[in-house]
DNA sequence: AAATAAACCAATTCCACATTGGTCATACAA
DNA sequence: TTGTATGACCAATGTGGAATTGGTTTATTT
């Protein structure tokens, strides 16, 4: 706004704090970033403004994205880090159906690598997973060792940044009950859609052919959705 | 071993122990999980036993994933609950081409969500994110609103897991600084890749065409994958 | 030898207190 | 009245030391 005429030595207006403020920005983004501002009481003493007319300033450049401000942390130069994913928090905010979609995006590659990487001790990690599956005495014990077949694959894809994303879910998924709670002690029937589907996905990764691995995993996704959302 | 004769007063052998915590966790496992148990010298003490011997026990059933330990912490039912991810110690384990995997394998899916989710305030956002890329002075500032541009497209989506995945793989990247730094003072080229890339993706997006936004996305992600790795 | 008791270690929690950005109320000035 | 400065207050976070706790070692006893 009014620009005009302020005298050399009379009280800076806005502009001229947002001014020198962002000259001293531009000094400490040399440094190494996230760095850390003087609190707004000295830096508004060091200015010589109120600490009303320095906020001001503070807010614009925080809507810029050239710093940004937490109560009891101080304010720090650069974009604000976006918080460490919370399992439970992210399992409130979501749904089955969205993650899903994830593990739909995310697992098919992990078999295709998972074809190409995997180790001989993996490959039989895997086999070993899928035969505690099928011997499982409870839904519980199943979704144990279905849980850790589908981390190993993530495992033996030598990824580990997919690997970290794939146990966020499993995180995620645990970390909630969708759909109806399994009966104890019922066990899983002899022949679970996911005994045979494991065992292709298996058979495609043991025999280093990564489309094969990814098909036969997003086919297992598939029936795994289909039974979550349709009928049993 | 000895299961044989110990007299109803003499000290209880170790497998007594173990059936003893066993009915006491299931005693507990009714109510929430991850409860904690009392600490080991006070659970010595109270079933009679020492704290060698109690341990002992612990160990089986904590290997039997019924419980989980941590120094400083205690005692808990249930298995160990796996660490937030922490992007700076995941940078530290992954490279540049884990990375683009895993970005090539989500963010198509994320535009083919977006061209489906976006509200128009989101496209129009887009567009403007988009326009600041074009008119960055630096690279560090252009690398700020391609960042914005991915973070936003993953909104519009409208995939809360997603999102966090892909924020997760962003902060990640920003954590570290691969490849040679970009000379400051530099602007971005006039026709950088990336411009014309990212306006097809919007294009698709806003013209409601998921197949083409995933496809879209898909050849912006080779390409900065390709300077990435090969010649610039 | 083997079991027990105690001491020690390192990771973690806990708690009180200082710091810090955000907000509000009062006093003052234009 | 309007707006600004001043100061107090609030809630979230950081900080530092003491207490807690699982893990390990050492000495003692049986």
């Amino acid at each position: 706004m009014n620009s005009s005429f302020q005298g050399a030595d009379s009280a800076p207006d806005s502009d001229d704090v947002l001014d020198r403020l962002r000259a001293l920005l531009s000094e400490l983004e040399q440094g190494d970033a996230d760095k850390r501002l003087p609190n707004e009481r000295e830096l508004a003493l060091r200015l010589g403004v109120t600490r009303a007319r320095l906020r001001k300033s503070l807010l614009v450049l925080e809507e810029e994205g050239r710093l940004w401000r937490g109560v009891g942390r101080g304010t720090f130069i650069g974009p604000k880090p976006s918080e460490r994913p919370d399992a439970a928090l992210l399992a409130s905010k979501t749904n089955p159906v969205q993650v899903m979609r994830a593990r739909m995006a995310i697992e098919p590659e992990l078999a295709g690598l998972a074809a190409v990487n995997a180790t001989d001790d993996e490959i039989a990690q895997l086999k070993e997973l899928s035969r505690r599956c099928k011997f499982a005495s409870n839904w519980r014990e199943y979704e144990v060792y279905d849980a850790l077949f589908h981390h190993e694959i993530a495992v033996s894809a030598h990824n580990t940044i997919l690997l970290a994303l794939t146990d966020l879910l499993t995180q995620v998924r645990r970390s909630v009950t969708w759909g109806r709670p399994r009966p104890e002690g019922v066990r899983p029937p002899e022949v679970h859609h996911s005994f045979v589907e494991h065992d292709n996905i298996i058979d495609a990764i043991s025999h280093r052919e990564p489309i094969k691995a990814a098909n036969a995993m997003r086919r297992h996704l598939q029936t795994v959705e289909d039974r979550l959302v349709g009928r049993d």
